[in-house]
DNA sequence: ATGGTTGCTTAGCAA
């Protein structure tokens, strides 16, 4: 099994790069965040053609999550059970080939200390809490998404510009830590240990060109299939060329059990 | 120095 979880920034905008990047690695599972689209507006039918199943979370202008399938999807959830609050298209839960997926997009948080931050703080709360009853779940559960969060000194190119801010401080590592400490392992961490390998490029002050990257998204595996990845890691090529999205997709292989 | 670029929507927000 093949998956990956890419941060499009506008599906509309990347459609034609999204359909290449399926063609050309067909994935079995895609999941994709800032889709920027209403269910009524996704383009399920290009999809289609690919021989994708879709399933939406959308959202006008901001957000928007989705979870693509060779196989049928079922059992889906939008958004945190229960929390009719949250007006903001961030999470996507599906089941295929017998496991669950989670498409997810963390809030970015704009800047330590503003309200953006403060929910950030708490999406990430919920989705600790939300995550804790599946976790050992058989034969595995896979988190996927941009979580805006960079877990580790390794996973940015200039740490000491970067420390303090909402992608990488103390606080949002600390997060991760407690993903991770749910039984969640790093897919691409455990197969690139090496670090520098990133995720996001800022689109100004030529932050590509300069490699100046951070490692925010991410593939986590919990359950039986963490034993069962063989590589990961991020396709650093899908971020050039015109017109690309910030974000480059993530991917993680495993051995089918 | 709080800049710069992109997308959505059309002046301003979010990233």
């Amino acid at each position: 099994m093949f998956i990956a979880s890419w941060n499009v920034n506008s599906i509309r905008a990347r459609l034609d790069r999204l359909l290449r990047w399926l063609e050309v690695h067909r994935p079995d599972v895609m999941c994709l965040q800032e889709v920027k689209v209403t269910d009524a507006e996704f383009p399920a039918e290009p999809l289609r053609e690919a021989g994708y199943f879709a399933e939406v979370y959308g959202q006008k202008t901001y957000n928007g999550v989705t979870i693509l399938s060779r196989s049928e999807l079922t059992d889906v959830e939008r958004g945190f059970p229960g929390d009719s609050s949250d007006t903001q298209a961030r999470l996507i839960a599906a089941t295929a080939r017998g496991v669950r997926f989670i498409s997810a997009y963390v809030p970015n948080g704009g800047a330590v200390g503003s309200d953006a931050y403060q929910y950030k703080l708490e999406w990430l709360n919920q989705l600790r809490r939300y995550l804790e009853p599946h976790r050992s779940g058989s034969p595995g559960l896979v988190l996927c998404g941009d979580l805006n969060i960079a877990p580790d000194t390794l996973d940015v190119a200039k740490p000491e510009q970067w420390e303090g801010t909402v992608l990488y401080n103390q606080e949002v590592r600390a997060e991760f830590a407690a993903l991770l400490a749910l039984g969640f392992i790093d897919t691409v961490r455990r197969h690139r240990p090496e670090g520098g390998q990133y995720s996001w490029w800022d689109y100004r002050q030529l932050s590509f060109p300069r490699n100046d990257g951070l490692r925010i998204d991410h593939i986590l595996v919990a359950g039986g299939l963490a034993d069962l990845c063989t590589d990961a890691g991020i396709d650093r090529d899908a971020r050039k060329g015109p017109r690309p999205s910030d974000h480059a997709p993530v991917w993680a292989i495993f051995q089918d059990s």
